[in-house]
DNA sequence: GTGGCCACCTACCAAATGGTAGACAAAATC
DNA sequence: GATTTTGTCTACCATTTGGTAGGTGGCCAC
């Protein structure tokens, strides 16, 4: 954990742009929780929106080596979308703010997400042509690539970060749960995506 | 059209509250979209947080109301599915503030989102219960029934919302692309779901 | 020890925000 | 015709917001 003033204040505003949301989160309310002057934030970075911009920038760089992690080893062919969804849960468990983020990012629109796109669309590249060669090999049903990446992020992202939708079904959002949805998205994707052969 | 003062203040803050998000919107902004000033909207809505409520309880019955005509005659098993995604992609392309509703509210949490959930409950209730009996008579995939809806909720949602994300791949959200989005949900949900049998 | 820089602070500020008080004209009620 | 009610307005207000200006103490180089 890195103790140095500008840190501590990115972590703080992950968390409260994740949670709160970015319109939400006011400068003097982070200041108040580190309990640290907002002029002091604004010395780090010098507008919100360039605080936006660096959380942005390491949460992408951060999300980008989970999933690097995740796909190390992680075999061939189906073996590799289980990874990359392992490796989204484990986010959830261990850095929820994380995903909250995206989550933001993604509402907010340019220029936000075109900052976190600019560190992930490599991945998001290479998935999409991993995807195509699955469906090509037949080892996939075959989909529009672009499309199918849409709704896989959605389900995954949703089952990780809609708090409130699973609340509104009766289940409350703790760890076990955590596992029964991975689970339970694991064995959705499974049916829906790989062929019988 | 209704063209009752108080109307056009709820059809604004809707598109508002769904496109900016609650936060971003003021109710400066809001009259003056509408060549009104702010204390015309504070005398048909004592505060924000009113409108909000108002804006969500009818919101709330005109999509409950949008999936009873989609369900209606729609057959039975799978086919009930079915309409109910086409019912929702028929908002989307029809109504797609109520939609963007939808996310703001589950994101916004109580009591905004339990405002919501107590007019949709019922459906939720329903689709629940559907889907536990379509599993038990074999005609689906058995999971968690509750899991199974946010699954299916964050599909359709997601397909239908995440503009960013559909423009981070590369798809632009146009009407034809909404048909498209339509057909790989269904099969996807008919591969995951369905049984041989 | 002193000059300069770094990190953080206090003191402000202008604009925007949600909300109150009350005037006023038109329309409805008697 | 007088009076009340309804809908909208102007005039304010307190608070919060992101941001500026400038000071101060500690530390390091010399």
């Amino acid at each position: 954990m890195a103790t140095g003033t500008s840190d501590r204040i990115l972590d703080a505003a992950l968390a409260s742009f994740g949670s709160r949301g970015y319109d939400a989160t006011s400068l003097d309310a982070v200041a108040k929780q580190l309990d640290i002057r907002k002029q002091t934030i604004l010395y780090w970075f010098p507008t919100k929106e360039a605080l936006l911009g660096s959380v942005i920038e390491r949460s992408a760089t951060e999300l980008a080596e989970a999933f690097e992690v995740g796909l190390e080893g992680a075999g061939e062919g189906w073996a590799k979308v289980e990874a990359v969804v392992r490796a989204v849960f484990r986010l959830a468990s261990r850095r929820p703010e994380l995903l909250a983020l995206v989550r933001e990012v993604a509402r907010l629109g340019p220029p936000a997400a075109t900052k976190m796109l600019l560190v992930l669309d490599p991945l998001v590249q290479r998935a999409s042509s991993f995807l195509e060669a699955e469906m090509t090999a037949g080892r996939m049903r075959r989909h529009d690539p672009r499309l199918l990446l849409l709704a896989i992020y959605s389900t995954v992202i949703g089952m990780v970060t809609e708090v409130e939708v699973l609340r509104a079904l009766g289940e409350e959002p703790t760890a076990r749960s955590l596992v029964r949805r991975r689970a339970d998205v694991l064995g959705l994707l499974r049916s829906a995506l790989k062929t019988e052969a």
